[in-house]
DNA sequence: GATCAATCTGCAACCGTTGTCAATTGGAAA
DNA sequence: TTTCCAATTGACAACGGTTGCAGATTGATC
């Protein structure tokens, strides 16, 4: 994801306000390897400024999405989650704490069944996800007041 | 799925009560090539028991999902799909109307990048799934009032 | 048929997210 | 630097999907 100052430029260029909220949530998702959640991202961002609201939070987050800069997902782990890295990859996800990784796989070779001939019953595909999901190492060997 | 003559024997034997409720959503379901929402599966069994509860639909269908006779699919198009067919297999969903079909894709060929060494980040994975998104058959060639 | 736990229904509550709107504020223009 | 106005914000209500709850109902066993 570009940087804060990046994203500043980018919003000033689309005639967007450069507001504090703004640039605060640029900051708090600059070089983020989690993929937070919108409360998370709130959370982390209420801590230099009380005042924000989750509102402007999503609206931030959303206005990032729809301008390419974050992707926006839904791993089933009840909130949506918002991922900073926008090259193509997929994503291990924990059953049991909802953490996620990104996975770089080499998707070429899936082979669809002969009975699709190509096609997937009429559908124009235009992206593929992959996840991946178990048990991250945390979970995997839970310490004794788990 | 199984029938619902099967699915009632099951539940006979986990010590289940056979109601009519239950038998109705057991066929509702047989067959189903589609991959209903929970309220979808309610309104076509309301047709024959208009008095049914969605509430009981959802607890069916989640006994069945934990018996594992039917998959419940978070595809992000809002509602949980719940899949009668419990064989491994992948879906492709319609980005515009939330068509879901399964696809058969050979998975086995899906190379990781050298850097994970056959592990996920230390994910111990115990499912893949794979989703293909784009556009339905309909979706692509809209009617004049669409 | 009587009994009783399992189940059902209806409703309230929950969670994540978005709509609404009055109050505030960034930033272009004067 | 002040003015102005549209963009943005914050507070709160509302939404859709799902689950918790409690009291009424009903299958299964005898």
């Amino acid at each position: 994801m570009k940087s804060p100052a990046e994203l500043t430029e980018l919003f000033r260029q689309q005639g967007l306000k450069i507001t504090p909220q703004r640039v605060a949530i640029f900051q708090a998702l600059h070089g983020s390897e989690v993929h937070p959640s919108a409360e998370a991202v709130y959370e982390s961002v209420a801590v230099g400024m009380p005042s924000i609201s989750l509102r402007t939070v999503y609206q931030t987050l959303n206005d990032l999405a729809s301008m390419g800069e974050l992707v926006a997902l839904d791993l089933g782990t009840g909130a949506a989650r918002f991922d900073p890295n926008t090259d193509p990859h997929h994503h291990v996800v924990c059953d049991r704490c909802g953490k996620v990784r990104d996975i770089y796989a080499d998707f070429t070779d899936v082979r669809l069944p002969r009975s699709t001939k190509g096609e997937l019953h009429g559908f124009r595909v235009s992206s593929t996800e992959i996840v991946f999901r178990g048990l991250c190492h945390s979970c995997q060997h839970p310490g004794p007041d788990e």
